[in-house]
DNA sequence: ACGACTTTGTTCAGGCGTTCACAAGCGGTT
DNA sequence: AACCGCTTGTGAACGCCTGAACAAAGTCGT
């Protein structure tokens, strides 16, 4: 009775089980009934040995000499990821982006399941997005009591995320995911995502000037050449 | 004479390091000349020892016994990072999310800057979105010669994201921010990196179950109780 | 029914990133 | 001018993750 299943699941490698998950989705509505760990590699983008020992963590999922049955591991990785169940999440800061995510269908397919939209600009307040009405963010603690969300994204400015984030913690929302540019302090127990859009660009300009700058990387110490400012 | 600097950054560094740049940027306006590594450390949500060996990749930053000129390491990050010329970009897929992007201010003000809009769908092609007109994706190519955009952000559906990639590629572009969910195939000396928002969700909701699960972790396999799924 | 091929699951080594702890260096003070 | 405290910069250990090679296992063909 192998049931024990006593190894814990690196965080790096529950991201990778979420893509394997979307991309088993695709293939079981492409009709697909097995795949390699080569082929399911290649489309999410990771090593097959990678991607192997990622599912090992669950235990055996597939069967040698054969490969995944698409459904049984779609069903066995929605388990391991929290099930199918509808999870209801709650936003703050319906601007322009909070906007966009209220009714980015990638969630709700997904059961993620906005029940909750909180601005504080006036305009915004009841205004509808994604078929759900803003509602003022003095109601935050009402709204999470009342819709028992367990999620909380923030797409406030920065000035107001930890306050935000501190009610959100305050009426028992564990796990929140920031897209605001802090860095937000949480008690223990309570997990924060980032996403910063901005640092991705850096990022991304950084290695393009990395590939232009190599031969003259000489740096600009202190010998700096005429920088103004 | 030790000018030279042969060692590379390594791009988990890289972005910790635009992280700390936005931070000091708000200490420059709230008016500090000097910082701490750990006051700046604790801004950036950081270990204090982490941020001094980020820095010391630059070379010499601080003033031992004083902290860091504020002014200073801000310009240092900021040649470090790619200068503050501005980074013309492409973004193609003006969906609630594209459109989220295009006239999200956080870009403009750290030198990223959209010079090309870009979409299939008639209905949003002529549309203005940020002071810029959408132009059909046909004219990709047209609209990357002229003004020589650098880096290409994808916010299309997932179907025709690859191909979108290719004729970036195509073009010349080799730095590339991918919002839609597939692993992009590019050629060597081509950057890409990915931002899968219902990737962090879901691994919210792992880390949500696995709380509430960790004592009965026995798996509800098939024993689920009620699982009305 | 047996053999060979295919594919998984696992084990091992390598590299990278992070963390701790200490020495070096600078400013302020007496 | 010398001392003392503070802070940076760096060297080394630790742990995690990644990538490759091997053995187990099951299926297909003959």
């Amino acid at each position: 009775m192998p049931q024990s299943r006593p190894r814990i699941i690196p965080e790096a490698t529950v991201a990778r089980l979420a893509v394997y998950l979307r991309v088993l989705a695709g293939l079981a509505d492409g009709g697909r009934s097995h795949v390699s760990s080569g082929e399911l590699a290649s489309a999410a983008g990771v090593n097959p040995a990678g991607l192997r020992k990622d599912l090992s963590y669950l235990g055996p999922c597939g069967v040698r000499g054969v490969g995944y049955s698409v459904a049984g591991l779609r069903d066995r990785l929605t388990d391991a990821l929290g099930g199918e169940r509808s999870r209801p999440c709650v936003l703050i800061g319906i601007g322009r982006l909070g906007s966009a995510l209220a009714d980015y269908a990638g969630f709700a397919s997904r059961g993620f399941e906005f029940v909750g939209l909180l601005d504080t600009d006036p305009a915004a307040v009841g205004r509808r997005v994604g078929g759900l009405p803003v509602r003022p963010v003095a109601e935050l603690e009402a709204v999470v009591a009342e819709t028992q969300a367990t999620i909380g994204v923030i797409t406030t400015p920065a000035e107001v995320a930890q306050s935000v984030c501190d009610r959100l913690v305050s009426v028992g929302v564990r796990s929140i995911l920031n897209f605001a540019p802090v860095a937000l302090t949480v008690p223990a127990g309570v997990d924060v995502r980032k996403v910063d859009l901005s640092v991705e660009l850096q990022v991304l300009a950084f290695l393009d000037q990395q590939r232009h700058g190599t031969p003259p990387l000489v740096a600009p110490l202190r010998a700096a050449q005429g920088s103004a400012r």
